[in-house]
DNA sequence: TTGTAGGTGGTATAATATAACATTACAAGC
DNA sequence: GCTTGTAATGTTATATTATACCACCTACAA
């Protein structure tokens, strides 16, 4: 697959796309898409990096859609739980998913001098992680597979702190 | 490699052996090995799983060696950068190295059920994900990888709540 | 002897996340 | 219509993880 999302781009597609992509998902698959979730799964597409649930928490409050950690967390967790959005350990902050509703495997590059975050793939239960879990009989449910780097854009613009 | 981990072994030389090839490596490289280093590094140790820093603080505390989170977190930062233990971002906890001082790229394999921790290797720089960045011109410097699941034993014993 | 660097010990607080319980909305079945 | 079950919401309180910051101490070199 192609990671995209370095480059520029039309970016308004990203946002009414993103949310019309996963509104047709929930439709299909009988799953509320209510305002709060929508809402949040919109805030995630607006950037492409990753938020924390207390900033996406801010903007729902300025907006009265709710204003305590809970109302943050339960739409993450419906977003994240029908892979619509990805939590990214590393970071303990969340972004939308690039092919929602699609099952996958995420990975993600995430530039640590301007917090880019962008959607690949890879099976890593396929590659040498999958050999080592057969070897020793592990069964590999779910994984977590995130690159931290600098991306296109600030390595050109010099190393800062490399 | 082998991800030997989950299988029964002699656990008294894991501390040892593991205490021994840190405090070398520290001489080597003029390292500070202090009490409360030493000592965490020997909590990780002694368990084949991933430990909260929370937790750790706890036995230090019992044993008069520090009693506030900045401790553990400053000891656990030292043992981190310089390769002896490495943390979990899915448990948000700290594992001690499999081969400390030499230079790798962790990947873990986490069983929900009991939750072992083994340490395995992957280069996942070198695979899909690394075609993947290479493609986008983004330049990987530190890669998380950790898969979720059962381990032998827990397969065993029956699937609980697979 | 005076910096300076690294270590320690501590307070306070920030940032992330969940438990628990009351309330509301709505559709299914009587 | 009424009741019942399920899902979502609202809210309080609290748990868990992590860091900023300041004071002090020791070794060691300028």
């Amino acid at each position: 697959m192609t990671a995209w999302g370095f480059e520029k781009h039309d970016h308004t597609h990203c946002i009414a796309d993103g949310v019309e992509a996963v509104a047709t998902a929930c439709q299909a698959r009988g799953l509320q898409l209510t305002p709060v979730r929508r809402r949040v799964q919109e805030i995630l597409l607006s950037e492409h990096r990753a938020m924390g649930a207390y900033e996406i928490l801010d903007t729902l409050r300025a907006e009265g859609l709710g204003s305590q950690p809970p109302v943050v967390y339960r739409a993450l967790d419906f977003l994240v739980k029908h892979g619509f959005a990805h939590k990214v350990e590393r970071l303990n902050a969340f972004t939308a998913c690039n092919h929602p509703g699609e099952s996958h495997t995420p990975a993600f590059l995430i530039c640590r001098q301007c917090g880019a975050v962008v959607e690949a793939a890879a099976e890593p239960a396929k590659g040498a992680l999958g050999a080592a879990a057969d070897q020793v009989g592990f069964e590999i449910e779910q994984t977590v597979v995130e690159a931290e780097g600098l991306c296109p854009a600030c390595r050109n613009k010099g190393p800062r702190n490399a």
